[in-house]
DNA sequence: GGATATATGATAATGATTCTCAAGATAGGA
DNA sequence: TCCTATCTTGAGAATCATTATCATATATCC
């Protein structure tokens, strides 16, 4: 079981890319981040420990981590995308309160056993899903 | 059962809003439009029958399309909006083709009874969902 | 028809993300 | 350790979808 940091460097070597002092600060920040960051708030993060480095290598390095698989980039309604680690982390799915913007992940294999049942029905091969659920939390819901 | 044109008309007279032959045209060509429109392309065909017509003007009836129940709002992986009838429409999620594009619709009662299920477990109270599958279309696997 | 509030078109502005490019850094030999 | 080819970087420009601005036009209600 290799770590995120073996998974990274293993990805660059493959693809004679090079591994920089600012991809590693940037790795760092990422897996130290809870939930669902965002390119600007890894930004924040990144440049509190070095100011020098700049928010379109954060977005670089973040598309890095997507295709070489450790970040998962999605989207909540908003705008922006959002990032989160796939190491460690089963395949979810989301709740989004639409009150206070909490966002809780939840695995159901009823859900997957059922998703799978209607792609064989309709002769779809299915890759991936995205299922996210939106309302109101239970503290929300006061 | 109202049509879609009632429901527009009462919302904007509900909200002291004008009817103006603009919104009658884009409403027109919104619900002649097969499936997932986006606004520039709305915007072509709405060009096509009154060349005068803005881009901001199309965005605007979108937007109150979507504001009075006749749209819906949906995003597809890609980066612009696309827009959707809800009349003689009922709730569906969306089987989405990575390789040729095609969007098909389904609607499943046993994922709906599904989600319920993990909401109540979890209590969370939904309001809606959004669900996508991506993979190939019949078609596609050949 | 006239007054008044709302709409419109053109274009500027916005916000997230990507591109450009000159200058800097890494990897892998010699 | 040094060299060099190649990849990266930071800064800011560019892009793309969408929204805001504003002066002019138009629908609604009397």
């Amino acid at each position: 079981m290799q770590s995120a940091f073996d998974t990274f460097r293993d990805y660059i070597a493959r693809n004679k890319l090079k591994l920089t002092r600012q991809r590693e600060v940037i790795l760092r920040s990422f897996l130290e981040a809870e939930g669902h960051v965002s390119a600007e708030e890894l930004y924040q993060t990144v440049s509190a420990e070095d100011p020098s480095i700049g928010l379109a290598t954060v977005y670089r390095t973040l598309n890095l981590l997507v295709e070489c698989g450790l970040a998962q980039r999605r989207q909540f309604g908003e705008v922006r995308h959002r990032y989160e680690h796939v190491l460690e982390h089963e395949h979810h799915d989301h709740l989004v309160c639409t009150r206070c913007g909490a966002i809780a992940e939840f695995y159901s294999p009823e859900v997957e056993r059922v998703l799978n049942e209607v792609c064989r029905e309709r002769r779809f091969r299915i890759f991936s899903h995205r299922l996210e659920l939106y309302g109101l939390c239970t503290a929300c819901q006061g």
